[in-house]
DNA sequence: CGTCAAATGTGAGGCAACTCACATTTGCTT
DNA sequence: AAGCAAATGTGAGTTGCCTCACATTTGACG
């Protein structure tokens, strides 16, 4: 509604406030008091990450915990024969590597800057003494590690229970409702590769059931995305235990 | 060491004491406060269950936590036509159902009894605030959610990466690891079809495969059960890639 | 606007795991 | 000790998805 031009306002900011403004408008750090805000910034160091950067590896002492600001990160496993799992997609607004920084085990899995990032690092000597004085932070903690445990069983779930077309499908709703675009027109930004990893499946047989689908109008193929352009008949699939498709 | 007979004493102890008492030893509760404990053992109530009894289904509401006293319950999903998949099995002294009782969604998965067990079951209205008002319990919550997440994730690198060998070497580990019996002897508690259901395969497949190790003396197959004999060559086909059998 | 790498599209043939259809063994129950 | 259900053992035929081996399209960048 104002005419003001504030984006150059908030390139004329110190580093530490905007650290400061970018955190409280974290999901996971929004409800913190201001003084336990303070004191994260102070914590919390900012970098910057070109595409394909890895910012941890399996096996790791998992020594910091990171927020995405911009820009997605993969988590992902591979094989030693080549072949490689995409675990999930970590966009702005999420945070990763909870898990080995909560407990102190080692990472289990590779962290790869999927696009340039940039993100923010707390170290794990700092952030756990800090995540005991802090009820409300244990408690978001908890809700989101229930979040990962969902996704995570919901993986399983699909993998052991359904085939190409189920997973598939199912791969494409979860991936529209993380995103939450307007609906009507989902638009996915993953190439087919990267959702052949998703699913455990090849690339090669993903394309083939993406244009069977194409040429219902189910969705529509773009290079680097996919739009769902009907959602039911995919949710359909997606929730039989196994997708029967009738040619 | 003592010739007194401490059954008999057990026995004569009254409800909540004995109730105090296997809460005090259990892995959850254990570092709890005195006074702690008490509150939540007027929380806690008692059940015995049979076989096959189901605890709950996929899409209740998550209105209570359950830990098990003993005997095991079966975390499982099943699909419309008949297949189904075991997430987990959940032993004396750990519990089930926090997901959805810490997050307020609904249940992802069923609990079935898989043996006749005692449990005992904390309703969430009262649960929620206890731990909110007990950072110790908040915690141990936290480290418990992140064990399961590795569980988890583990499952789904193994179903996605690897073939059947390497799926079913990588169960009977985690199994064995799970049950920490002596080594040189490690009993597993499962029969195949069980097997096939946690690792996503038919019992035909994970019976052929399960004799052939049996030639080898890797593992000894008994009535309901499985004894693994050597881990190391298990433990090597878990690791791998994909499991690479030579004839 | 031409070049190149990444992303996508497509077919032929193979094989791991499944399905189906039984035989056998075991341990519990009466 | 007989009967029965659950668990295990095994083979023959089928198939969904993979592998391999390319052709094509697209967007980025000098």
């Amino acid at each position: 509604m104002t005419v003001v031009p504030q984006d150059k306002m908030g390139e004329a900011r110190s580093l530490s406030s905007s650290k400061l403004a970018v955190l409280r408008k974290h999901p996971i750090f929004c409800d913190l008091a201001p003084e336990a805000l303070d004191q994260l910034c102070r914590y919390a160091k900012h970098a910057t990450l070109k595409r394909g950067a890895t910012i941890f590896s399996k096996g790791d002492p998992g020594n910091s915990l990171f927020a995405v600001i911009s820009g997605t990160v993969k988590i992902s496993i591979s094989s030693a024969d080549g072949r490689n799992a995409i675990l999930n997609l970590i966009g702005a607004g999420e945070t990763f590597g909870e898990v080995a920084v909560l407990d102190g085990q080692a990472r289990t899995a590779d962290a790869i800057a999927n696009t340039n990032c940039e993100i923010f690092i707390i170290d794990r000597r700092e952030f756990l003494p800090f995540v005991r004085s802090q009820p409300v932070l244990a408690m978001k903690f908890i809700e989101l590690l229930c979040t990962r445990l969902r996704w995570t069983s919901d993986q399983v779930e699909q993998v052991i229970l359904q085939n190409l077309p189920g997973r598939l499908a199912s791969a494409l709703i979860r991936l529209t409702e993380k995103h939450k675009f307007a609906p009507g027109g989902r638009t996915i930004a993953v190439t087919q590769q990267e959702l052949s990893e998703m699913v455990g499946m090849t690339r090669e047989s993903i394309n083939k059931q993406l244009r069977i689908w194409a040429t219902r109008n189910w969705v529509r193929l773009e290079h680097g995305a996919i739009v769902v352009l009907k959602a039911e008949p995919l949710q359909a699939l997606a929730e039989a235990g196994s997708g029967e498709e009738g040619d």
